[in-house]
DNA sequence: TATATCTTTGACCATCCGGTTAAACTTAAT
DNA sequence: ATTAAGTTTAACCGGATGGTCAAAGATATA
């Protein structure tokens, strides 16, 4: 008992690691079950398939994402404390786990309507975590829009440069050393410019 | 001859239409052959092998990308005038090929070395585009900042959307004419928004 | 018409890969 | 000790897949 439960942590260690680097498409069973160290057969007899081991994984990387937004921005805060701790959460989260986004968005893109009943099974109710950034934006700032905008401008400020990292070293050929300087100066940056970008949805400026 | 250049076009076309949805190691050499209406032989006699045909393929969407983003961005124009014209086009041209600029960003993930030489193959100087932007930040609305940072801000709010809008659809259950009304409200939304997070950066006010 | 070159095809190959099977091994309960 | 259930393995299977080859068809040249 107590080796089967350290074999299918493995498992999911091992396929955690293949999958989110190489997607559904890039990844070997065979790679993972050599990552885990153990037979492919294995692999089977803990999930019956590929697809179900990738649901399992995408589940738990897209679970753990939805989780820490959604315990951040429901917490008892000013929305601009929210904003400041989601960046630099965020940005310090996937210095280390960059592959991560990539993997949840490549696998939305992939297969859409299996992937969303794994996360309606989720119960996480985003809509609560838009009104409440509503909520916020009208009380604690004055501002009236649509909170979605709001919430995917910050995503997109924080989120885009990692997705593109390889894309902008390669065009500006930036080392590896001066990303790290980056994505470090970003935290500023990006808190200063939500900071000020909002000033524009304030009442009598409305767009909406 | 006439017939061969018609073949490469039906070929290139194909290939186009595969990578950019399935990625490279999601697409089938026969099933561009079969886009193409050809046989899977005729595919290796006009490109040795997957890769090389994969390579054209990149070349082809980063360069078409890379070139409007300079032929805009090294213009003659206001810097905010770029920028809402580059918002707007973007927004129109990925509501088309809202496929591409992820295709380019995985691409670059799998494989970033292979690719980082058929981008310098393509003698785009993208400092230029940098250099650009800091003169018109310093001269027109002064502000000293690093321009990489403005320049990826902008990307971000305005490609990441699209990237992540399985993502979105999926968390906010947002049907597809919604989320076609949401693409539209951007083009006012980001520009206002960046028009408003610049000036946080002014002179007096500068984080660098 | 004869010849050389370029284009296209059908058939084929080696390998990879997801998945199966039957048997062996381990463990705990009786 | 026997049995039953859970765990692990080696060997194997069938189909998919990238790639090749020799020959046939088309085209242009002399």
């Amino acid at each position: 008992m107590d080796n089967s439960q350290n074999t299918e942590v493995k498992i999911l260690e091992a396929a955690r690691d293949v999958f989110h680097h190489k997607g559904f498409n890039g990844a070997r069973m065979q790679e993972i079950a050599d990552l885990a160290g153990i037979n492919k057969a294995l692999l089977h007899y803990y999930y019956r398939n590929k697809e179900s081991l990738f649901e399992r994984v995408f589940n738990d990387a897209f679970s753990q994402m939805a989780c820490k937004m959604n315990e951040i921005f429901l917490s008892e805060m000013t929305l601009m404390s929210k904003i400041g701790i989601f960046i630099n959460f965020y940005l310090n989260f996937i210095s280390r786990h960059s592959y991560v986004v990539q993997f949840i968005i490549n696998a939305l893109h992939d297969k859409p309507e299996q992937l969303r009943e794994v996360i309606l099974k989720q119960n996480l109710v985003p809509e609560l975590l838009l009104e409440q950034i509503g909520k916020q934006l009208r009380e604690e700032m004055d501002i009236d829009t649509d909170p979605l905008h709001i919430y995917v401008n910050i995503l997109g400020l924080v989120v885009f440069p990692v997705l593109a990292k390889p894309l902008i070293q390669s065009m500006f050929q930036i080392p590896d050393e001066k990303m790290d300087v980056f994505f470090e100066q970003r935290k500023k940056i990006v808190t200063t410019f939500i900071a000020n970008g909002l000033k524009g949805y304030e009442k009598n400026n409305s767009l909406v």
